[in-house]
DNA sequence: GATGAATGAGGGTTCATTCAT
DNA sequence: TATGAATGAACCCTCATTCAT
C-alpha cells in the first residue's frame, strides 16, 4: 500500500523519462566520463541498483540520449521554400529556438565531438549526406544569381556555430555581458533577427 | 649517477615545460575529469609521484593552464587602426591562426566554458572590461556611419564562435565535408578570405 | 485467462520439472557460485520472482539436486552375480553410459567434491557403508582365488575416477585426440572393453 | 621506518609469490568465477588496490596461474627408458607425487576443463602433439610386443584420470575410507605400488 | 499465481594522493 | 630528487532475495 503502482507501464515510461531528464542534465554538465550512474541515479530519485534495472549501462543510455539529440535536428534546414531569406532565417530560427529551449541537448553533442566524436561515428553518413543536399541548394542559389558566391560549407559551419554558441556557452554570454545590468540581454529576438541581418547581408541576399 | 644533472634549475624548467605540454594535451581530449595524473605523468615521461613532486595537484595545474590559455587570447582585437575592415579582418586571421596551431587551447577553454566556467571566474571582470572596449570601439565606427547599426555583442561573439569552431570541431568539419574526396578542404588561407567576406559584407564595411 | 491453468497440480509439477532441469545444466556448467538464479529462471521460462515462488533459495535447490544424483549411483555395483568379472564389468558399463548419457550429474558430483564436498556431508556415512560393502565382497573374491590380491580401495576408485573421467573431461578427451580426424574417437563399446580388458586383466580375473 | 623495505626488487617478488600462493589456494577453492578479489588480497595480507598494484586483472592471474600449471606436466611422461614398466611407473609416480604434493595445482586444471577448458585453448596444440608422442611410444612397444594391444589413447586417459583422482577427489578418499579408523590410508608408497601392479598387469607388461 | 519494483551487499577496478626510502 | 608501496574513496555493475500488487 505504499506505493500505488496501478498502471506498471505508466510507471515505466515516466520513471524512464525521469532518467532520460536526469542523464541529459548530468551527460550536459559533465560528459560521458565526468557523470557518475550515482549522480544520475539520484538525480531521478532512484538508488544506483534500481537504476540500472531500467537501463542497461552508463554508455547505453548515453548513446540512446545522443541519438535522441541528432534526430532533433533532422529537418530544421527546410529547403520547401526557394526564397534563400526564407529558408537561412528559418533554419537560423531554429536553431536558436533549440539553444534557448535545450542548451543541454546541444551542449550533449558539442562535448561528444570535443571528446573525438567517437560515437557519432554511425551518424556520419546521413550527417555527411544532409551537408551535401543544403550545398547543393545553396550552389543553385548562386547559380541563380540569388547571392553572393559565398563557400556554402563555410556559410553552413558559420550558421551552426554562431546559433550553437548561444546554447553552449550560455555562461560565457551571460558573464561578457554585464550581467546584472541594464546592458544588453540574451533576447531571443532581437538576437535572431541581428543574426540573420548580419548572415543575409553577409551573403548578398535582399530582404523585404 | 645515472643523469648528470648538471644545472638543477634549467632541468625543472624543461620538466615543467614537458609538464604543460603533457597536460595541455590530455585535458584538450579528456577534460579535467577525464584526465588521470597516470595519463600526464605518463606522456611526460615520468612516474605518477615524479608529478606530483613538481606540480601540487591536478587542479592546481589545470588552473594554471587555463591562465596561460587565457593570455594568449590578449590584444588579439587589435584596434591599432582606424579601419574597421583591417581590425575585424586581423582580429579574424590572429583566431583562426590560434585555432589551426594550437586546437587543444581553445578545446581546454571551450570544455571549461561547457562545464560551467567556475574555474574562469576570477578572469571574467577583465574579459567584461576588454569586451566593452571592443563594443565602444565598434559603435564607434558605427556613429561614424563606417559600418551599418550591428549588435557588437552580437558581432563579437559571432567572430569567436564562427573562428573557434574550426578547433573545437575539427572532427566535425573533417567528417561533414566529403572526407578523403576532392571536396572542400578547410585551407587556411581560403577560409580567413571567405569568413572575412562574408562577415564584412555583414556589417557593411566596404573593403579594397 | 491468458493460461487455462486446469491442472494447478500438474502444472506445478512441470514447472518444478523444468526448473530442476534447468538448474542441473547451469550448475554443471558453471558451479554452485557461478549460477545466477537468473540464468536458472531464463533457461525454465520463468522470471526471477516465479523461480522464487517455486524454489526456497540457490542453495536449497543445489542440495536437493545433489540429492537426487546422488540416487543415480545407488545399485550400480551389483553383487547378484558371483562371478567377479561379470559384476566390475557391469560396474564399469553403469557408470560409463551414466557419463556419456548424463554427463552434467557427474559434474555437479565433481564440482561439488573439488568445492569441498561440505553439501554432501549428510551422504557420506551411507556411502561409506556401501563402499565397506563393495570392499568386502572383493576381499572375498581374493580369498577365494577369484582374483589377485589388489587392494579393493584402490580398485573401486581407480574405476570411479577412470569411467567418471569421460563425463567430466569431455572437452579434454575431445580435445586431446586428434579432433575432426579419423583418429581415435570416444565410442562407447569400444571403450567399455577397453576399460574392462585393462582393469580385469590388471586384477588377475579370467574372462570368458 | 614503518617497514625496511630495503630491497624493493626482493620485496616484490616476496608480494608477487604470496600473491599467487593466495590465488592458488583460492582459485583451487573456489574456481575462476567464484574467488573474489578480496580473498585473494586478504590472504596475501594486501588490500584489494594494492593487490591490482601488482597484478592486471583476475583473469590476467588466473592465466599466469594455469600456464604455469601447465608447464609443470611437461616432461612427465618421460620416454628416455626402452622399458615400458619403468617409463609408466615413473609417469604414474610423477603424478602421484604431484597430486599428493600440490593437489590445489591440479584441482585448478580440472576445475578449469570442467567450466570448459575456454582458457585453455592456446594450450591444446601442444598437448595434442605430445599425446601423439606417447601414443605413438606405447604403439611401439605394443609392436615389439612389448605389451598387449591396449587403446593407447584409453591408457593414457586411464593412467590420467586414477592418479589425477587423488588430488581432485582428496576429501572423497578420506571421507570414503573409514576416517578415523585403522582402515586404509593413502599412503603414497603404496598407493604407487598397487596402482603399477594394477596397471602394468592389465598392459601385460612383465615387471621384475 | 505472476509481475514490476526495490534493496542491500558485494564484485572488480581505477584514481589522486602521500609515505618512506 | 626519484622510486616502490600504500591508502581510501569512488565508480560501474550484478546478484539473491523480497514486497506489494
Amino acid at each position: 500500500m505504499k506505493t500505488p503502482t496501478r498502471k506498471p507501464r505508466e510507471n515505466r515510461e515516466r520513471i524512464l523519462a525521469a532518467i532520460r531528464e536526469a542523464a541529459i542534465a548530468e551527460f550536459s554538465q559533465n560528459g560521458l566520463k565526468g557523470t557518475s550512474t550515482q549522480a544520475i541515479a539520484a538525480r531521478a530519485g532512484l538508488t544506483k541498483p534500481q537504476l540500472h534495472y531500467y537501463i542497461k549501462g552508463k554508455e547505453e543510455l548515453y548513446e540512446e540520449l545522443l541519438l535522441s539529440v541528432m534526430s532533433d535536428w533532422k529537418g530544421m534546414f527546410d529547403a520547401g521554400s526557394t526564397d534563400p531569406g526564407k529558408v537561412l532565417g528559418d533554419y537560423i530560427r531554429s536553431k536558436i529556438d533549440q539553444a534557448f529551449d535545450k542548451p543541454e541537448v546541444s551542449r550533449i553533442f558539442t562535448r561528444e565531438v570535443l571528446d573525438g566524436g567517437h560515437n557519432l561515428e554511425k551518424f556520419w553518413p546521413e550527417s555527411r549526406q544532409r551537408t551535401q543536399e543544403k550545398v547543393n541548394i545553396i550552389n543553385g542559389w548562386i547559380a541563380r544569381g540569388l547571392m553572393k558566391p559565398v563557400d556554402p560549407h563555410v556559410l553552413l559551419m558559420s550558421i551552426w556555430s554562431m546559433t550553437q554558441f548561444y546554447a553552449d556557452s550560455a555562461v560565457q554570454v551571460r558573464q561578457l555581458v554585464s550581467p546584472g545590468q541594464p546592458g544588453w540581454q540574451p533576447d531571443r529576438e532581437a538576437l535572431v533577427r541581428e543574426l540573420c541581418a548580419l548572415l543575409l547581408r553577409g551573403c548578398g541576399i535582399r530582404t523585404p
